[in-house]
DNA sequence: AAGGCTGTCAACCGCACTTGC
DNA sequence: AGCAAGTGCGGTTGACAGCCT
């Protein structure tokens, strides 16, 4: 058995005491200054990828492929950005959380510098706790109510206070929200409170594979939900819920939905670049959307029974 | 001051998927 | 087609800092 002092991995400058080398002598746990310079040094040499080399290559780096792969990926990797999720990020993560549910990596993409662990800790530490606090499941009808018809609204208006003579002159990430709000606020009055939920369940989502699924609804958004549109090849009989045509009758309006997807992305990929990175009011890259303020105002909304009456 | 509690975040684990043979 | 190795992803855990009593 060897005991490792590994050094401020994190930080703190506090010493951690090791753990045990495994069968394989492989060390596990908080990363040491030195083992972050081997693989940077790695990295640097070989380019990312073949993982399962590094501890070949870089000798003294007696970790997992997979240990190194996330290191790199969550904390050494030159462009990671590190603080606050900001306002628009907040925003971001909960619109697309809505539409593709727990797909992390997926979400982060949409985030430049945001990791896939960063985005999935801040919904768990955050989202989830405010859904407690709340009294209501995190994938509950309810939730998803209010975060839809009241929360991204009402970030949306603090935002555009905040920031809209900066973003005016640009496509952003909330003209695209106004158009996606607005095609959902068509649709709610008449028919998707009425569809019953089990409030519990996430629904699966293992159909969805990785890449080709970008322009797929995933089931998880009750707005996609009835509106997917399943690639030609895949049967629709698992699909649950009325096609778009049962629901409203408007045989044009998957159309529309997936024309306004590819909006979406197009616009996000655009604008990102633009509003993550100073594009507007810099006093919200601190701000925090779960303050005492909002959510006593969504406390009273979700005590109202029809919290979209509109 | 000390112990307990809570929130945050880095890291690990297990499983699924991909790729090459 | 089947297998193994490599890689990616999401869920979970554990360490630590800060707050509370």
């Amino acid at each position: 058995m060897e005991i490792h002092i590994s050094g401020s991995a994190n930080g703190s400058g506090a010493p951690v005491i090791g753990e045990e080398l495994g069968a394989g002598d492989v060390r596990k746990g908080p990363w040491t200054d030195e083992e972050d310079e081997l693989l940077i040094n790695y990295v640097r040499a070989h380019g990312e990828g073949r993982w399962n080399s590094v501890a070949h290559f870089a000798a003294g780096l007696k970790r997992t492929g997979k240990s190194c792969r996330l290191r790199w990926l969550n904390y050494l990797r030159p462009d990671v950005r590190r603080g606050n999720i900001t306002l628009q990020e907040q925003l971001m993560i909960l619109d697309l959380h809505s539409r593709w549910g727990n797909r992390w990596s997926k979400i982060a993409k949409y985030l430049p510098g945001r990791t896939d662990n960063e985005i999935k800790n801040y919904w768990r530490t955050r989202v989830q706790k405010q859904a407690k606090q709340l009294k209501c499941d995190v994938n509950s009808q309810q939730f998803r109510d209010a975060m839809r018809y009241e929360w991204i609204p009402r970030m949306m208006e603090r935002i555009r206070a905040s920031s809209g003579a900066t973003l005016g002159q640009h496509p952003s990430p909330m003209d695209s929200m106004n158009h996606w709000t607005n095609i959902q606020v068509l649709q709610s009055g008449n028919h998707m409170r009425s569809q019953s939920h089990d409030p519990t369940v996430m629904p699966e989502m293992s159909s969805m594979t990785s890449d080709s699924s970008d322009f797929q609804h995933s089931p998880v958004s009750d707005f996609s939900e009835y509106y997917y549109k399943p690639p030609s090849n895949v049967h629709t009989q698992t699909q649950q819920g009325p096609t778009a045509n049962d629901v409203n009758g408007c045989s044009g309006l998957t159309n529309v939905v997936d024309q306004f997807d590819m909006d979406i992305n197009h616009t996000f990929e655009e604008s990102n670049s633009l509003w993550l990175l100073g594009g507007g009011d810099q006093s919200l890259l601190s701000d925090d959307f779960w303050n005492e303020e909002n959510i006593g105002f969504l406390q009273q909304q979700l005590s109202d029974e029809d919290i979209c009456s509109f």
